[in-house]
DNA sequence: ATAGGGTTAG
């Protein structure tokens, strides 16, 4: 319009058969603004009857011109136009359709290049009726080509019905290597590794992308070695890999623990400029470096990088993130010259697992305010967050916002769902959640499962146990740390040998559960074997494992054994440490615990609340007063506030050396409800050291506490003897008399054949309980004679 | 045929 304002005239109009070349030549994604006028005055002529001669040479060019008009519909329709074009196209349907018509009459509709761009153009605007029409029109015209059948089978593909792919494939006159590589990239996304496999050995010859897809297969169903076995075959069929090739082989590298493999790969495929300019590589190549632990190489590539968009970003916010650095990572996503949900999506998930989850729901609330639409991997770690706040009001609203965004039933969204509402004590919710996903998976049965163990309801977890169609590793950890939890130590060994049963490796989790259960029944012989497979399956290397296995001899009361794998450990966390100074504290060996400890904060590793308590326990039993003290106020210099337990502690260790006022204080001192434990642990050292006005406070107040106390009435009647107030101390054993209380049950247990058999004081619970009963009697008879 | 983030178990 500007030019022809500029020379005063209208441009000319180009006869027809020029229009047609013109936009012969024209490739679709080249078209800029001049070509919006010249279709329309092409258009025009179209309407106004054939002007053109029933000849060959003008049919030739009339379907030419056909096909690269329909064309430009389907770039338009695809979005592949200059906005000028595709502003002209906004309603390009009926465009097309009136050129569908116009072939016809003119009789070209079945020229070859007319009928494939008919095919393409209802393709792109999803009209899979016409587009199925079409193609019948095309076999019966034969005027069907090799890339006729290659666009079907990838149609069929992108629709999901991989069945009439494969009918159409089987059926093709001659199959390309363009259709195996759709059909068997398609079978290796839906799990069909062996299908894959079958095409594969069927296809008689390989192209670059044909190799790569089986590559790129291989490694989606995480079968690193066989990925590496087709580059081998690649290489020995003289098939020079590319820059996408590169990147698929070392991911299978990576995924086949073959680090140095693949950095020496990653070195060669840089050397010979395979990922110049390839952004999707150099954005691969960051999340790379990253993993490998490597954030200057990471920074480095994303520098020299020409070109950078959104993935590119994300990809340094995330190094950022990974280092430790949430700040960085968040001035990266304010300072992103474009950010979007994946941007945000990755803040969030970050936040959320280095356990800020209250800054990780703030981000998801910053993120609607900057008009950013969740997504479900969104959505999946701000329930996580939800899940760990326990705050059942904010994960609810997000539980809408996921019936609004109709995902609510995503396996991903609704185990999240599943576990928010388990965290927060709703077993209801998550169980009407569960009902309602129509496809579910390994992991919503897993987390519904690890609710309801959460929530102490063994029963309604081992009964949905019982049912899961499939179980894997989570599974039966699940199952296991469950029964650990609830302390149901024998059941949980009974399910680690049922897991073994099965034929399911056990991993370092489940280890460290097992582990646990050993240490609590004190099951030395168990816990020897279950260290023994840890060696076998060579997993006793890791943190989790070294812990539980160091925790376990120290509970077992084998110090020495349990020192001898914490100073193998490769590798210790505080956990690690903590477990050793609680082993050493409760063995009685109060002062080199204490020398452990000072090593601890000699390594700089930052002890947490459960270290403290470890180490007022040590001091408490090693009634070393003044190293208490100081511990429990060093304890502010961690920022780490006392519980009640740490009170207890520091009560029980001033007490035990008479210092009765000063504990009294400290108890009054408490900031929240004090445990009855302390002020029985007061009124005990109150009947040593003879102090009845104190002590009578602290039996007051401990009846406050527990009214079915009997260990204070006990130690309150010891108190009134040890002063020589007999008639007091009478008065209480009577009133202990007096009141029914509930006593603390024994339970004893024994192993039989590898069979755990338990025995409880106060029910009978053994099943065999009668029989055994009478062999007793037997033997007591058979002792008395 | 390739790139950035996500659910359960310790």
């Amino acid at each position: 319009m500007k030019a022809a304002v500029r020379t005063g005239r209208r441009p000319p109009r180009p006869p027809p058969l020029a229009v047609a070349q013109t936009v012969a030549r024209m490739k679709p994604e080249k078209a800029h603004v001049p070509l919006a006028p010249l279709l329309k005055s092409f258009k025009v002529r179209l309407a106004n009857g054939p002007p053109l001669a029933p000849n060959s040479k003008t049919f030739k060019s009339y379907a030419e011109t056909c096909a690269s008009l329909l064309r430009l519909c389907r770039a338009a329709a695809i979005g592949n136009t200059t906005p000028a074009c595709s502003s002209y196209f906004s309603s390009n349907l009926p465009l097309a359709l009136s050129l569908h018509a116009h072939a016809v009459r003119a009789g070209v509709a079945a020229d070859r290049s007319v009928a494939s761009h008919l095919l393409t153009t209802y393709a792109a605007f999803a009209r899979s009726a016409e587009r199925d029409r079409a193609f019948r029109d095309c076999v019966a015209a034969d005027a069907a080509s090799s890339f006729t059948y290659d666009f079907m089978v990838s149609e069929y593909v992108k629709a999901g019905d991989i069945a009439s792919a494969r009918r159409l494939f089987d059926g093709m006159p001659e199959r390309s290597v363009v259709s195996y590589t759709t059909m068997v990239d398609a079978l290796m996304k839906r799990g069909c590794v062996a299908d894959a496999v079958e095409l594969y050995e069927q296809c008689p010859l390989g192209s670059v992308a044909f190799f790569t897809a089986m590559i790129a297969g291989f490694v989606r169903n995480e079968l690193h070695q066989n990925a590496l076995g087709i580059f081998h075959k690649m290489l020995s069929c003289s098939v020079r890999p590319n820059d996408i090739t590169f990147v698929c082989v070392i991911k299978a590298c990576v995924g086949a623990g073959e680090f140095g493999l693949a950095m020496s790969i990653v070195g060669l495929a840089i050397k010979s400029n395979f990922f110049e300019k390839n952004i999707e590589v150099q954005n691969y190549l960051i999340t790379l470096y990253r993993r490998m632990g490597d954030a200057a190489a990471a920074f480095k590539v994303f520098d020299e990088m020409e070109v950078k968009d959104v993935v590119s970003w994300t990809a340094l916010l995330d190094v950022f993130a990974d280092s430790g650095d949430l700040d960085g990572a968040r001035r990266v996503l304010h300072a992103m010259p474009e950010r979007n949900v994946v941007s945000w999506a990755t803040l969030i998930a970050r936040y959320e697992q280095k356990g800020d989850a209250a800054e990780a729901v703030r981000l998801y609330c910053e993120m609607l305010a900057d008009g950013c639409r969740p997504n479900i991997s969104c959505f999946s770690s701000v329930l996580s967050a939800s899940a760990s706040l326990q705050d059942l009001r904010g994960g609810a609203r997000i539980h809408a916002h996921t019936l609004k965004m109709g995902c609510s039933t995503n396996v991903f969204v609704s185990s999240s769902l599943i576990d928010m509402y388990c965290k927060s004590k709703k077993c209801s919710d998550a169980q009407r959640i569960f009902d309602s996903i129509p496809e579910k998976n390994i992991v919503c049965w897993n987390s519904l499962i690890s609710g309801y163990s959460y929530n102490g309801k063994m029963v309604e977890a081992e009964d949905l146990f019982k049912k899961m169609p499939a179980k894997n590793s989570a599974s039966w950890n699940t199952i296991v740390s469950g029964y650990v939890q609830n302390r149901q130590f024998i059941d949980a060994l009974k399910s680690f040998n049922a897991m073994l049963a099965s034929g399911q490796i056990p991993g370092k989790i489940t280890f460290s559960s097992v582990l646990l259960a050993c240490a609590n029944l004190c099951s030395v012989e168990m816990g020897k074997m279950a260290h023994a497979k840890t060696i076998k399956l060579g997993v006793e290397e890791s943190v989790f494992v070294g812990t539980a296995l160091s925790d376990m001899y120290a509970k077992s009361g084998d110090l020495e054994s349990s020192k001898r794998i914490f100073y193998q450990m490769p590798e210790r966390n505080n956990v690690t440490w903590t477990a050793m100074i609680q082993g050493l504290a409760e063995n009685g060996f109060a002062e080199e615990s204490i020398l452990l400890f000072e090593d601890m904060l000699a390594t700089k590793t930052p002890p947490n609340e459960h270290t403290f308590l470890a180490i007022l326990f040590a001091c408490s039993h090693g009634g070393l007063v003044e190293k208490a003290i100081h511990y429990f106020e060093t304890m502010q210099v961690w920022g780490i506030s006392p519980k009640e337990k740490h009170y207890t502690c520091m009560v029980d260790v001033l007490a035990r050396a008479g210092r009765l006022t000063e504990a009294e204080d400290l108890l009054m001192k408490t900031p929240s409800k004090s445990e009855a434990n302390s002020w029985a642990a007061l009124l005990s050292a109150c009947s040593t050291y003879k102090n009845e006005e104190i002590g009578e406070r602290a039996a007051k107040k401990l009846h406050e506490l527990e009214k079915d106390n009997t260990a204070g009435y006990v130690l309150l009647s010891n108190m009134y003897a040890s002063c020589g107030r007999w008639k007091d101390a009478a008065e209480m054993r009577l009133l202990l008399k007096g009141i029914t209380l509930k006593k603390e049950g024994g339970c004893s247990w024994v192993q039989v054949r590898g069979e755990y058999h338990a025995f409880f004081s106060w029910e009978a619970r053994h099943p065999l309980s009668l029989e055994i009963d009478e062999i007793l009697d037997l033997l007591t008879w058979e002792l008395s004679i």
